[in-house]
Parts: C-alpha cells; structure tokens; sequence
DNA sequence: ACACTATAGGAACCTCGGTTCCGTTTCCCG
DNA sequence: CGGGAAACGGAACCGAGGTTCCTATAGTGT
C-alpha cells in the first residue's frame, strides 16, 4: 500500500522537490504545535512559499495532515517491530513500546486530535498502515500474556483504547494532568494480577 | 456562586420564561447529538424559533453551551454526594460514582468533546462548580483509601484523568471501543494491589 | 379595548479560512 | 542562449456559521 507519489514517481523540477520537502516539514512543525486548527496560509508562510505552491503539492488541507499523521504511524509500526525483534522480555517489550509511542504522540498535537475523536476520518483514511500495526501490536499482547506479564484478557482494542484515552492529559492542560502519570496508572492496571472486583 | 439569572431574576414576561426553557432543553437536545459544532440556526429551528431570540436569551453559544455544561456538572456532584451519603461501602460507593458519572457523559457529546481536551476554555469558566466537585471527589477517594479498597498513591487528579480518557472511547467509534469495557479496565487499575513493576 | 413596551423573527452582515485562478518567474533542454 | 513547459505567488473568491439589526407581533397593565 504506497502513496501515489511513491508509485508513480516522476520527479519534477529540482526545485520543486525542494519545496515538497520544505512544505512537508514546515508543515509539520506548524501542525504539531497548534493542531489540525492551524491555517494553511501559516504553513505557507513558514516555507516561505505562495499559498498557491502548498496547494499545488498537496491537493487540500486534509491530504496534507493525512500525509503526516500516516509518517507518525509508520513510526509507531517502526517502534513496534523493533521491540519485537528486540529480544528483550516480553513484558518490558510490551512497556516499552506503549511509552515510546505516548512519547511520539505527546509532541504531535494532530495525532492527539486524532486519537481523541476529533478528525477520526484521516485516521478512516489511512488504509494498509493501521492494520499493519494492528497486527504488530496482537503479536506484542501476545507474546506479553505468554510471559505472563499482561492480564490474559487483553486485547488489541484494549491498547488502542488506553492509548487514545491517554492522549487526553496531553490535549488537556489541567493542573495534575500529567500523561506519564496516567500511563504509569494504565501500565499497572493491564498487569497479570487478576483484580478483586466485588460486583 | 450564583448565575446572573439566579442572581437578578426578575422572570419577564410569560412567553419569554416559556421559551427559555424549550431554547435550553432543545439546545441540550441538539448538543448532546451532534456536539459542540453544531450551528445556532439549528438550536432555534427545532426550538421553533428565530435565531434573534435565541440570541436574546443566551448572548452567545459558547453561553449556551456554558450553561449545558454546568448543569452536567450538578448532576456530577449530585451522584457523589448521594453516593458519600448513601452508607455504602466506600469502595462500592467509589465506583458507583465513576460509573454514573460516565453514564451521563456517555449522552451528552459536549461534556465528550470539553473533557477531551478541546472546549477546555469551558471548563475553565466553570468557576465554583469545578472545586465542589474537586473536594467531593477527594472525600470518596479517601474513604475508599481508608477502607483499602484503592491505591494509597490515588489522587482526585488521577481520578480526573483517567475520566477524561474514557470519554474517548465514546467519541471515538472504532471497532472495539467499548467504554463500558475501558471503565472496568481502568477500576481494576486502580485497585489496592501494588503493581509488580520490575523497572 | 388601547397603548406601550418587551419580545419574536429572520434576512442581512461580517469574519474567517480553505481553495482557485492566472499573470509572472524559473528551470531545463536543445 | 532562447523557447516552452513547469512551478510559483498571492490577490481574489466563496461558502459557512456566528451575530446583529430592524420591523412585526403579542403580552400586560390601565
């Protein structure tokens, strides 16, 4: 599953390479700052390009988040496969990843939005990237319950929820929100202890 | 702590205390479905009304949604208080108010998007509400650490998070997000064991 | 019943931000 | 070096949605 820009690349002009690079990472900066909310016109400016090159690169503003939130899962995909084929305990494995990720996802305010709720559509649009990580991040679990080191009923969905939920004291700025905190809670909560809930 | 209405209410004439409340309960209607997005124009339509008269019951919609918004949060303190004066076991009465707290988030898509993250600047305008609920929470948290039915380490902070993080999975409606299930995820997390973290 | 004022209604206004359009500039190739 | 296509710049366009404003209407007290 490439980009169309992979399959059918036929460089263009030097400088217009050039400027796709500079857009993209400029673009990157402004959105991971301020969020989805961030003008185009601001991205433009930063690259010291024309309103009318940013859109000749990227076809509309959404194409352009898509593009860098779809960088950021390739990331975490990255992280992921690392782990595993780290040879490091399963369960350590497991953390790891978890707070490697949260560390990529707390400098990036698209991606929070994103997991949070809001612009669930570009994630819609992601394609072969999700499952792959879904795929990746089943064989963590997996080999994590094995070990013993995560409570048996775990699942995929259960990460995803966490990880999104814990997305949710980095958006937010409230005195003691502080996300390694709520990840340190999450972390002891998916542990092999089975819990005594009364009810 | 009082709304200006409370304060200075001099109830005008009858048609107008009539369509105060059908514009609130109508604007609760329309917010809870589609959230803080969706347009004024609406709110008035199925209040059966013009646009000029709701603005001259609610100066603006971030009042509007002001006023929803603390009207949820009464209702958050009421469960806990209820719960504190209801005899119940100080665990079981904990988290008999997480659960019903999250039940009334569950239906209402703008306390969703404020406690993600996004319309923090509500929270914020609060005022007194936020601290009563704040202090409420702390009592339950400590009961429920005396009777050793919590970590010792939890804090009202923690508790806030971790809330704030289901929300979530509501708005989120990926395959397998279930709040229900992240809520008894996060309950066993915070249960009185002490974690067997090796690092 | 009447006048007087509070209230309703909704078209029009204004701002904001994504997108388009086209004249100008720059690169590339012969 | 010159021609032509590719790329650039940025003013102008446009729809969306909150807010205003002014006329019509309908309670209310005499």
């Amino acid at each position: 599953m490439n980009t169309v820009a992979d399959t059918l690349e036929k460089p263009q002009r030097a400088d217009a390479r050039r400027n796709h690079e500079r857009i993209l990472q400029c673009a990157r900066e402004v959105f991971s700052a301020e969020g989805v909310d961030a003008q185009m016109d601001e991205v433009a400016q930063r690259a010291g390009v024309g309103v009318g090159t940013l859109y000749r690169h990227f076809p509309t503003k959404e194409a352009l988040l898509l593009e860098l939130l779809r960088e950021r899962v390739l990331v975490f995909i990255d992280n992921t496969r690392n782990a595993l084929e780290s040879g490091q305990p399963a369960g350590e494995a497991f953390r790891a990843v978890l707070v490697a990720n949260a560390e990529v996802v707390a400098g990036d305010a698209v991606c929070q939005q994103v997991l949070v709720g809001m612009g669930e559509q570009l994630w819609a649009k992601l394609g072969g990237e999700r499952d792959q990580l879904d795929t990746l991040t089943a064989e963590l679990i997996d080999r994590a319950q094995r070990a013993g080191a995560v409570r048996s009923d775990l699942t995929p969905s259960d990460v995803g929820m966490m990880m999104c939920g814990l997305c949710t004291s980095m958006t937010r700025d409230a005195p003691g929100f502080d996300w390694r905190r709520h990840l340190a809670l999450l972390l002891d909560g998916v542990g092999p202890q089975r819990p005594q809930s009364p009810a």
